[in-house]
DNA sequence: CGCCTTTGACCGGCGC
DNA sequence: GCGCCGGTCAAAGGCG
């Protein structure tokens, strides 16, 4: 099969990107979700991706994958990445939705080395909300969140399941 | 040249 | 006890 060798680090999209996604109507907003509401480490979130989209939603850290699989009853092979950062021993496992290929369940297992490292995350998040809307943080109201549920997880005890869609309103 | 992705194989856990 | 499934590891190849 044909692959793209090289990086596939996540990491917030480059300000590029922002042109074609204003000149939508709107957009979602995949990197605020943990700005706003940050989940429990490890814990679990639905993202959705642009049409178009080509890699997995990036939360703004930078995840080194080291696995595929085809899981069974699934459409999509499940990612498995870990932290970029050496030592760190947060890994996520990444998810398609077999009935709706533009959303992905993120699965957080592991936790970063310390409060300072979330800290850091939460900064990176903060500024690839900027980045990408070029807007200050004080100004995240004028984003319509559509949708933001958050139920228990039926599955484990550790975390709560994240179902949100950030919306931007031009 | 170094780093990263891809991919197949291996190992452990769980269910029957 | 056996088989299946999911998660991780390690080698090879490719790109910047």
């Amino acid at each position: 099969m044909m692959m793209s060798k090289g990086k596939e680090i996540i990491h917030p999209a480059p300000s590029s990107s922002t042109a074609s996604q204003q000149e939508s109507p709107h957009f979602s907003l995949i990197v605020a979700l943990r700005v706003v509401t940050a989940p429990p480490n490890p814990g679990r979130e639905y993202v959705e991706a642009r049409p178009g989209e080509k890699i997995p939603p990036e939360d703004g850290l930078s995840w080194r994958k080291y696995g595929q699989r085809l899981v069974l009853g699934e459409k999509y092979p499940r990612k498995y990445y870990r932290c970029a950062r050496c030592c760190c021993g947060a890994t996520k496992m990444i998810r398609r939705i077999d009935t709706e290929p533009l959303t992905f369940e993120v699965t957080y297992g592991g936790s970063h080395n310390s409060d300072q490292e979330n800290n850091n995350q939460n900064e990176q998040l903060l500024l690839a909300v900027q980045t990408q809307v070029g807007r200050t943080v004080g100004e995240l109201s004028d984003f319509y969140i559509r949708e933001m549920v958050s139920t228990p997880n039926n599955s484990s005890s550790t975390g709560v399941v994240f179902s949100t869609r950030i919306q931007y309103l031009t």
